[in-house]
Order: C-alpha cells, then structure tokens, then sequence
DNA sequence: ATGGAGACCTGAGAGC
DNA sequence: TGCTCTCAGGTCTCCA
C-alpha cells in the first residue's frame, strides 16, 4: 500500500477536480470495503462541497460544507482513478478490474471519481461536526517542523521493541510504512533489529534528518510504484528506482557491496546491509 | 501497559 | 497448462 508519498501524489491528483466541487452523486457499489460504510454515508456526502483536501498520514481528508470530515484511506492496494468521460481508454491504462470498482464519485465538475481496491483493506469513514477521530491521536508529521531529532527521541524513550516496529508505529511517527522505514534506516546506518529506546542522540538526529530527506525525494518522484500503486491518471511514480535497500534481498550494498539480508519482524520483511548498518 | 502474532482480502509470480 | 505456495506498500484486535 501507499506510503505517505503515495497517498501525497494521489491528494496532488485529485485535488484540481475534488476541491471546491460538489458530490452530485455517490454510488457505494459493496455494502463495505474493510469496514460497512455507515448507514447514512451517501446521504452525509450527497449535496456537499468539498472544501478543503488534505492529507494526515496515509489518509486522505475531504473536509465538507456541512462540516463533517470524509476519511478515506487506501489499505494496500487502493487507487482512485479520474474519468472525465472522454477518456475511454483510462481504466484499461490502470489495469484496473471494474469488478473492484467499489465507490464512484460524480462531481459538478463533471469528473466521476473511481475507487478500486482489489484487497479492500482501504475504508471510508465520516467524522461528524466535532466528532473525535483515531487520526486525531497519532504522532506528528514527518515533514513538519513538529518533528525532529528530539521529538523522535522523546517518542522511542524506554521502548524496548525494535526500530523497525517502533517507526512503523503511527503513534511514534505518521505515515511511515515497510519501505521508507528500510530506506531511512539504511541512510542513518541503523539496523533494524536496535533496540528502539537504546539509539544515541546522534542516531536519532540522523534518522528523524534521514526521514525527511527520503519521504521528500520519494514525493518528488511522484511516490513508488510497486504491484498495485499508480496515482489518479494512470501514471506511476518512480522512486522505487532509487531503492537502496528495499526488495534488494541479495543485490549488493550501493555502499559496501555486500549482498543486501532480508528478515522477518513482526511479520513483515526487512531489507538491511549487516556491515554498514550498526 | 506493551509487544508480538494473527486476521482481514485478492492477485501476481515462482516452482513443480 | 495448471496446480500450490509465498508474498505484498496497512492497521486493527487479541493474547501473553
């Protein structure tokens, strides 16, 4: 699933038809996606203008006229797709089965909006008119000035799991996932396998610096296209070009030239140098 | 309270 | 060709 660098691109694409318009339409063609939308969801959204979209994490938010929130989130293998009905050929450019054609938005603008997602881990969810949200909690964003070297440092204090899970815990910092957590250990020369609360004041100045730097040029490139990324039309996005570390398993270090190690923790691959990363 | 494993789902690719 | 197995960018829930 996208990253914060993905779900960035993807916010970058709809925002030009999404901001400002209205929702004429909402057409849920599933009762649910990882979660049964609420009851009331076409009805809450129907009428509304979008007046603001934004980003928090890997979330997607669509503030509207009534003042209710519109979460959206792309699990693993989310995507929305814009159909300006004169592009007949766009949903075979995304290889996109319709059959996972789950939620469509038609908007004054006349753009119809698409959300496919084969797996069904994404969800949208309302938030109503002062209502708390789960995002509300999570850590600060790693491209804001809330967070930096002692911010990074004050959130892993005492933690006993390992790096790797602690950076792809929300509440220590939005919006990481498997690969940019690879990646910023790589360029900070940490290993995954550190105990989170034992990082030095250096370590964890070059890793909350390497975070941003790494997040920022995969912004740039227009996020990573794995399986299942491509943004709003079709394209995909090039930063998995520039991996140093992540699915490398047995590629040699661009460092070091030691065949990249791949480990499991807590179920999910790392991709690390042993020689460079301490 | 905290950390780790399992669950949720489909599709792509490897190996036989 | 076709089967089986493994793996995948996330996050929530349950159990130790």
């Amino acid at each position: 699933m996208p990253e914060l660098p993905e779900v960035e691109t993807v916010r970058r694409g709809l925002y030009p038809v999404m901001e400002g318009a209205v929702f004429c339409s909402v057409t849920l063609n599933r009762p649910d996606l990882r979660f049964p939308f609420h009851p009331d969801f076409v009805a809450r959204i129907e009428g509304q203008r979008l007046t603001r979209l934004s980003r928090r994490a890997k979330f997607l938010q669509a503030d509207l006229s009534s003042g209710e929130r519109l979460f959206m989130h792309l699990g693993m293998s989310g995507r929305f797709i814009i159909d300006h009905q004169n592009t007949p050929d766009l949903v075979h450019a995304h290889k996109a089965n319709p059959k996972h054609h789950h939620v469509i938005f038609e908007m004054d603008n006349g753009a119809i909006i698409i959300f496919n997602d084969p797996r069904r881990f994404g969800f949208m969810e309302l938030a109503a008119n002062g209502e708390d949200y789960r995002l509300d909690h999570i850590g600060p964003e790693p491209l804001s000035n809330q967070f930096n070297g002692p911010v990074l440092r004050e959130a892993l204090r005492g933690k006993k799991s390992k790096i790797k899970a602690a950076l792809l815990d929300q509440r220590v910092v939005a919006g990481l996932g498997n690969i940019y957590v690879c990646e910023a250990l790589f360029r900070a020369l940490i290993s995954p396998r550190r105990a989170a609360g034992r990082l030095s004041v250096r370590e964890t100045d070059a890793l909350a610096a390497h975070i941003k730097d790494v997040l920022s040029e995969a912004i740039q490139a227009g996020g990573s296209s794995l399986k299942d990324f491509s943004n709003t039309d079709g394209k995909l996005g090039y930063f998995q070009h520039q991996f140093d570390v992540y699915g490398r398993e047995g590629k040699p270090c661009p460092v070091c030239n030691t065949p990249i190690k791949r480990i499991v923790q807590s179920g999910r691959s790392s991709f690390f140098c042993r020689p460079c990363q301490k």
